[in-house]
DNA sequence: GTTGCTGCAAACCCTTTGCATAGGA
DNA sequence: TCCTATGCAAAGGGTTTGCAGCAAC
């Protein structure tokens, strides 16, 4: 079923112009295995681990055509540097950040999205992307918490 | 009114065995003349140019402490750098982004903020922050952006 | 063959830090 | 006096970029 995805990658690429070229397979390949929330120096180092070799500049160039396509998405999760999702046969959601072990929880609550749409609409103002994070501690880190 | 702010300030200083230095007196009465989203290099900026000069690294440094005292918020507004707020007299609010002209405006919708503590409640996790932002198109750059 | 891509290293940008000196308490 | 703060410049960490050689098309 994931050949509809690299068929579509090549179709953009096409469009655009530029070329289907074994590094982005790859990294595509490496991003569609993914269930986490991973940053593109990790994954360039876990593709080096696998024997992969793509250059880190590439992997940031590749993950910023994936995220133009929707196939992967951007989040800010308190770090200094991005995070990337994979995010093939998936919809939108927030994040419950951990500010002690790091664990990310997904959610989604339809009428905050609802909301969402209703305040934009009262003030005229067009949606593209949205993204809400909340930070704390999860259920694991709130006794470790008392603690100190 | 915003002598209370400047006790609160020393008294805190002082109660972590810091001090209350002319460098932070003046980024804190700075701080508290703005009403916009600013970064640090900005406020920088523009005390140097009122002919105040304290060194970014101060500025940066005193930022900090200002935003533990909750003087100032912390943004992601979709820059690489982080923005800050003044939040004296102020809650908590939202940011809906202009991805054309940066504008920022601000809003509070309280279902949304209730609805945030609801599912932070049925999944055992305990809140500390939480930020959404909105990114689009104000009702200003709608009509430019159909040009393109 | 043409044109865009890759890898490398250097550049970048924002932020933090080490250190010598200044200045609150 | 004691000890933290400041300013400077350098280091840091993530990300982007210029360029020469390389690979799609």
């Amino acid at each position: 079923m994931n050949d509809a995805i690299f068929e579509n990658f090549k179709k953009f690429l096409h469009k655009e112009g530029l070329k289907y070229t074994s590094e982005r397979k790859i990294i595509l390949s490496e991003v569609l295995k993914r269930r986490d929330h991973f940053d593109a120096d990790e994954l360039a180092a876990d593709m080096r681990t696998s024997g992969l070799k793509v250059s880190r500049a590439t992997v940031y160039r590749t993950l910023d055509i994936l995220h133009e396509i929707g196939v992967v998405n951007k989040a800010s999760l308190g770090h200094k540097h991005q995070h990337y999702e994979n995010m093939v046969g998936r919809q939108h959601h927030d994040h419950l950040v951990c500010l002690n072990c790091d664990k990310v929880i997904e959610f989604v609550d339809e009428e905050i999205e609802q909301k969402q749409i209703e305040v934009c609409k009262s003030l005229g103002f067009e949606i593209k992307r949205h993204t809400l994070q909340i930070f704390g501690y999860c259920s694991y880190c709130i006794p470790l918490m008392k603690d100190k």
